[in-house]
DNA sequence: GCAACTAAACTGGTAAACCAATTTTTGAGA
DNA sequence: TCTCAAAAATTGGTTTACCAGTTTAGTTGC
């Protein structure tokens, strides 16, 4: 029986793995293939001996990884998704470490490379509004001497709004704001970097504009080799 | 107040959206900064006339994207990110639609091929093995004339797993079942294509072995190429 | 007047009780 | 024996009550 009292986020985070391998052991055993229901949320936190709210909650992170699937009243099934690749998930989901600024700024780059060229392809007039609306206010800000990291970000942000893909988009929302904490923290983009990157801003608008598609991808490239530099020089 | 009764998880994710708009309503109302705290979630919960558990949900979510930061007996913080920032990237949050299947095609010949190239280039020895155990496991599941989507996927999750850069890896595992039960839904990856699909396999592995990086790339590409003419028939 | 200690109030997290929808069991009627 | 409706048991979701740290206010001693 758990003694009580409060853990700290990384012990907590470890008995929820615990449960989850739990889980995928009990699915093992008993065989269940998919669209076949687990026990119920009780006899589970009975059986393994836990909060009904643990149990719930690594049931929430095997639904977000689409292994399992709840329906109100009902039960909770496992997903189209057989136990091989369970399993293998699993252990890849619990290895799965927290991302190093290195990976966050590698990703963002890959992606934005391809968000720009989608962009440029399928942008729609309205779009071009909210991307020039986000180019203007960093630049106000930037010419103003103020701190810009904010408009800057929003400006990447329309582009991803404009993508037409909603994966790439939701992975940018996922990843920008860890990126920004991390500029803060080592003092990336400084002032002189911010004026150069106006110019920038402004030339990507424009082929995003024109549906230069190629030449779209090539100043974004431009755009994040200082980025690049900046945080090998911090490595 | 509400009525009671179970709603259907688009009525529930609009409850919690309507939540999310009126806390970032209030953190503008307030003027809160980064670090400041939030009204304590019982206070919140009353105010915005909903049980405090929504609340909490709607908190989760800001706290996934990074806007939030809650701290066990301490309270919820605003994240080091600015009001501006926050604004837009609700609005963008808010607006993210489900993905379809070819935004998660797209995305995953994306990663994969940035995933085969960096897994190319720091494939550990214990990589390897792990990689061919699941090369072998598909080819033997696809020999026999059994269903091996899950060796399939299991064998990408490898090289993912070996790329080095936990955001990419972190992304495919997440948008990995979907694709999977789109191919079973939509009847994607026939039988004629498995056979197939173990040379290309083999050459991947053998380029990832041999640090090929172009190499892996390119097969990856061609790898992909028959998917992207499924897709697009079936489309 | 101020530093230091104490206690009361407050906080996010967790366990327990409750709810309504679903599923299964039951039994009456044909 | 079979059918079908009614009721009991089961389910995930939600509300409520409680917990142990944290923070703040108050008080004591100097």
């Amino acid at each position: 029986m758990k003694v009580g009292g409060v853990l700290s986020k990384n012990d907590n985070e470890e008995i929820h793995n615990k449960i989850i391998v739990q889980i995928a052991e009990l699915i093992n055993l008993k065989n269940l293939e998919p669209g076949d229901k687990l026990p119920s949320e009780r006899m589970l936190s009975e059986k393994l001996d836990v909060s009904r709210s643990a149990v719930r909650e690594a049931i929430n992170k095997l639904e977000y990884y689409g292994l399992l699937k709840s329906i109100p009243q009902s039960g909770t099934f496992v997903a189209n998704i057989g136990v091989t690749a369970m399993n293998g998930m699993v252990e890849y989901i619990l290895g799965l470490g927290d991302p190093d600024f290195k990976s966050l700024v590698e990703t963002r780059i890959l992606l934005e490379l391809k968000i720009v060229k989608l962009a440029s392809l399928r942008r729609t007039t309205e779009d071009l509004v909210n991307i020039k609306n986000a180019l203007e206010a960093y630049e106000e800000k930037v010419l103003n001497g103020e701190d810009a990291v904010q408009e800057d970000l929003l400006f990447h942000l329309a582009i991803a709004n404009t993508c037409g893909n909603s994966t790439l988009n939701g992975f940018m929302l996922k990843i920008t704001p860890e990126i920004i904490t991390n500029f803060k923290k080592y003092h990336v983009c400084g002032d002189e970097l911010s004026v150069v990157a106006i110019k920038e801003h402004k030339q990507i608008y424009e082929a995003i504009k024109n549906q230069e598609t190629q030449k779209a991808r090539e100043i974004m490239k431009v755009h994040f080799k200082t980025l690049y530099q900046y945080c090998y020089n911090i490595k």
